[in-house]
RNA sequence: GGUGCCAUAGCUCAGUUGGUAGAGCAACGGACUGAAAAUCCGUGUGUCCUUGGUUCAAUUCCGAGUGGCACCA
């Protein structure tokens, strides 16, 4: 029979985590997280990482596996879920992955094209060009390297154009000649379930969970990192607004409300990018009954 | 009780020498292929407190009312 892995997904704060269990308790499983902040063991409350005590009921993968000095991407995610998933459906017949990382869960569902590894060297390189000579110094480059991808890409956006680039001159091949973009067959049925709630609702959590988050501590898990904050890994909701603070920019409640703030943005774009996804089966956080039922069904229409 | 000031977007406020209005923040929509909790693009959502008057025309000027603030009693 074919495994099944059931993908978890929704906004930041709706109350993935704990259906999750539930899930994968019903189901007899184990959970991978597919949060692209959760991956980083120097992380822990602002990543909203699940206590222990739920960590001991139902094993998670992909939690505080790697550090914030790691080079991590969805790529490398995508190869470390496969990975799992083909260990774990030797013994299961179903997996549940919960997450909010659009493109984490995109990588392990669809696939990504493969391209060479990027040289840290060249990045450093290419973003101080970028710094020294502005944007449109990167858009003639590419112009001339790749006049296909040149045509399509956002042309304000710094990070596509560098991403672009680097590629271009690592393999002296245009990017867009490796963006064949074939959706990868994957050897199990994947399930989607996403949770949604009002607007308004939704909103609360969040701005409730933030002042949850620095009740317990925030502030001094970011400030154990913050010699480290020019880290990609660090560049996330929760850390920067701290670090701004720390900086002597804007005071601690400032901070926190920025948090709040850039944290409703957050879930704002994850439910764009999700909306555009029709396989996704939407329910309320708390119709897990509905959930339980829903994949058994599907289940039973997969056999 | 008296005097003065204020009332415009969800909030803070600007403005219209009378021709139905615009900033910041918030909010909303979109893009997204190895940095993605990142990065980038777009959108004004309004009984201009109520009500009389003047006027071709009032959010704007005048009167009254209501509410708020300040000062004086």
């Amino acid at each position: 029979m074919k495994k099944t892995l059931i993908v978890l997904l929704g906004p930041t704060g709706v109350g993935k985590s704990d259906l999750s269990i539930r899930l994968a308790q019903y189901f007899d499983t184990e959970i991978i997280s597919s949060d692209s902040r959760q991956v980083y063991r120097e992380l822990s409350i602002g990543t909203a990482v699940p206590p222990l005590t739920d960590q001991r009921k139902v094993k998670h993968h992909l939690i505080h596996s790697h550090s914030i000095h790691e080079y991590y991407s969805a790529s490398h995610f995508e190869d470390d879920v496969l990975k799992i998933l083909q260990l774990l459906f030797r013994e299961k017949d179903i997996a549940v992955m919960a997450g909010g990382s659009m493109l984490y869960i995109d990588a392990v569902c669809n696939g990504m094209d493969s391209l060479p590894d990027t040289d840290q060297k060249l990045r450093t390189e290419l973003i101080r060009d970028f710094d020294e000579k502005g944007i449109e110094h990167l858009r003639l480059q590419l112009k001339r390297l790749d006049p296909d991808y040149y045509a399509v890409v956002d042309l304000k956006n710094p990070k596509r154009l560098l991403h672009a680039l680097e590629v271009c001159l690592t393999t002296g091949k245009p990017y867009s000649s490796f963006l064949t973009r074939p959706k990868k067959e994957r050897p199990f049925h994947i399930i989607k379930i996403g949770l949604n709630l009002e607007r308004e609702n939704l909103y609360e959590r969040i701005n409730r969970r933030v002042d949850r988050m620095m009740e317990e501590g925030l502030e001094e898990e970011a400030r154990q990192v913050y010699s480290l904050k020019h880290l990609n890994s660090l560049n996330t909701v929760g850390y920067k607004e701290l670090f701004a603070f720390f900086d002597g920019t804007g005071s601690k409640e400032e901070a926190t409300e920025l948090i709040k703030r850039n944290s409703r943005h957050y879930a704002r774009r994850q439910l764009t990018w999700f909306r555009r996804d029709k396989e996704i089966n939407w329910f309320r956080p708390e119709q897990a009954e509905e959930v339980i039922q829903f994949i058994k069904n599907q289940i039973l229409c997969l056999k």
